[in-house]
DNA sequence: GTCTGTGCAAACTGTTTGCATTCCC
DNA sequence: GGGAATGCAAACAGTTTGCACAGAC
């Protein structure tokens, strides 16, 4: 999904386009992968934005209401991202520094879903798969 | 593991058996699944016994550290359990009231991991898998 | 002008830490 | 007796909320 798409898509739902708001899509967009709300500030105070933190949160809960991020809360803390409707992904995160990064794998996930919600009778909405481990620059 | 093995690992590890720790463990090993610290304590109330929550969360630490309980953090809190050494399984978490259980589901993430490992240079230590939705009661 | 978005301060939840006391072995 | 375990209070991180003001449309 490209900027221009989520302003519109932004518009279309009663949203107004302020400056702060555009960034924050703008930078989720150039991130491609999961961010968290603390480097989401440092990201905007370096382009001379320094929102109050309840401000993020609010915007942050905005954009997932109107589905045009999701959340995924990885031990403790909240990571947002756009979603790529074509590939489904999941994470690799360190153990040490804490870096996430995307990984795309094969999976029957999708499928098993289904198998799952008849079994269990538990309507599935989504799920998340996170491997964790030592990075590259972690390893020595 | 059952839990008389448990406390003979403690014991060999150095830690005391305590009426606390000991009905922790009972607790965990009955409960079978992931329980939370707040659940924890609960418990424990009905047993009379009304530890503070800092033994709490120390004791727990205490078990993980001794790799006697596992810790997952969902939605931003932690879960323990004893770890099952035969079958890896996965969980099902109500987006409603936060109910989780348990799912036993074939997978091939044992065998991905060793290809995700020498293709991403990272060292993969373990994995989490947890499918969102709604469990059979709060489906309306 | 209206209603959404924002800042500020304060509350909140889950967890961690320092220090003095207790009690297991 | 010595060291591990515990209680208590206080700190902490990440997030949420109430209220007043500012700014998009």
């Amino acid at each position: 999904m490209n900027k221009d798409t989520i302003f519109q898509n932004i518009r279309n739902q009663g949203g107004r386009l302020t400056r702060l708001r555009k960034e924050i899509v703008q930078i989720l967009v150039e991130e491609d992968c999961l961010l968290s709300s603390a480097k989401l500030l440092s990201r905007l105070n370096k382009l001379n934005l320094t929102p109050n933190r309840s401000t993020i949160f609010r915007e942050l809960l905005f954009l997932t209401s109107k589905q045009i991020i999701l959340k995924n809360n990885i031990s403790g803390v909240d990571y947002y991202e756009i979603p790529c409707e074509q590939h489904h992904h999941h994470h690799l995160v360190c153990l040490k520094c804490h870096a996430i990064s995307k990984i795309e794998i094969e999976d029957q996930l999708a499928a098993q879903e289904k198998k799952i919600t008849k079994q269990n009778k538990f309507r599935i909405i989504n799920h998340s798969l996170e491997f964790y481990g030592y990075c590259r620059k972690c390893q020595i």
